[in-house]
DNA sequence: GTTTGATTTGAACGATTGTTCAGTTAAACA
DNA sequence: TGTTTAACTGAACAATCGTTCAAATCAAAC
């Protein structure tokens, strides 16, 4: 076995969905060639194969890991037994903080799901649902305590995130406003819908 | 002279900018093909050629028309001489009304800027600008008066349009809320803010 | 019925696309 | 030092891209 270190696959790996990711979320997955992206690490487009099996799959990895990670995150904060109130108000920030670290990924989330592959959109959507059933949780139960007063859990669900997910077509890092300020804004519009 | 009447030329031309408008909100402009529009209008690729001078100018001119119709209806609708506060009102609602009914044409508007040359770029940008002073005009006549506060006009123009945009990702005609109720709503948060 | 010119076809073009793969390179082991 | 093998190159592939254009088609005008 030669070259276990002083490898290079194990930093142009990270390297390779780095860029892409970049050139995806700047000028969109159909507009950008397997040549440009090898291009960015210094490499000839064949080389990308080692490293993934297709364009297609290039993508969806990106969205899988962004998922993933958002919801490793999510678990490592969540305290299942709180009140809905304080739980809600955990979840609102939570998905601020994470969601404003990260414009390139949850860009590409939202606007290339129209290039996945049924069976990739299939499983980007399953965990993208299992994000949205947390958020669906804490609904319901303000809503059996009787904190919580709205028609649909599901359509409340998805408007509460399209709310918050809201802030990236806004927020720059290094602007006027400071997360805290940002979290307290959305905090407040979701308590008084 | 033949075919001055009959002729197809002239219901060509808007059924060919109608399906490339349906295609390019749906997948993208990068993604989608001349074949591909010009199969939905049921001719051959070439023919397109008779209408526009190349994909791109198809795309500026589906922008161009977006803003035209934005700017002429604006035009129609304004009355000059209103105090700010009511000014401000009629303008969400303007906005709201007629966003609301061009879902293709506000995302491709708002998507695919990126996929714009140069100088089409600069040429719907200038479009955008001019109905962003619309709004900018109402904002500073109403600080000077007293009535608005503010830091920076020039950003809360941007923050309060990006706002009202954004019924677009959640409303679909047809559903719970009529467009009275969404113009309500939002009225009610520009007012706020 | 013939002419006329707008409209469309259908084939072709060069460029670019995603992808494959035999061969080269160089680092790690014996 | 020589061998091994992961990592990469560079060329090639079939397909598709946007675009052009001579030829065919069509309906109105005379």
């Amino acid at each position: 076995m030669a070259r276990t270190q002083g490898s290079h696959s194990d930093i142009t790996g990270p390297r390779i969905r780095a860029a892409a990711r970049v050139l995806f979320a700047r000028h969109g997955y159909a507009a950008v060639s397997m040549r440009q992206i090898a291009s960015e690490v210094g490499l000839q487009a064949g080389a990308l194969y080692n490293y993934t099996a297709d364009k297609q799959s290039l993508l969806a990895e990106l969205m899988r890991e962004h998922m993933d990670d958002l919801l490793e995150a999510r678990a490592d904060v969540n305290s299942p037994a709180k009140a809905p109130l304080e739980a809600l108000a955990e979840f609102v920030r939570f998905h601020i903080g994470f969601h404003i670290e990260r414009p390139d990924e949850v860009f590409i989330a939202y606007m290339e799901l129209r290039a996945l592959a049924p069976e990739n959109f299939a499983q980007i959507e399953g965990l993208r649902r299992q994000y949205e059933n947390e958020l669906e949780g804490i609904l319901r139960r303000g809503a059996e305590a009787g904190i919580f007063v709205f028609e649909d859990a599901k359509i409340t669900t998805l408007a509460v995130i399209a709310m918050l997910t809201g802030v990236n077509t806004w927020y720059r890092k290094g602007g006027r406003l400071s997360l805290e300020k940002v979290e307290d804004i959305y905090w407040n519009m979701v308590r008084r819908a």
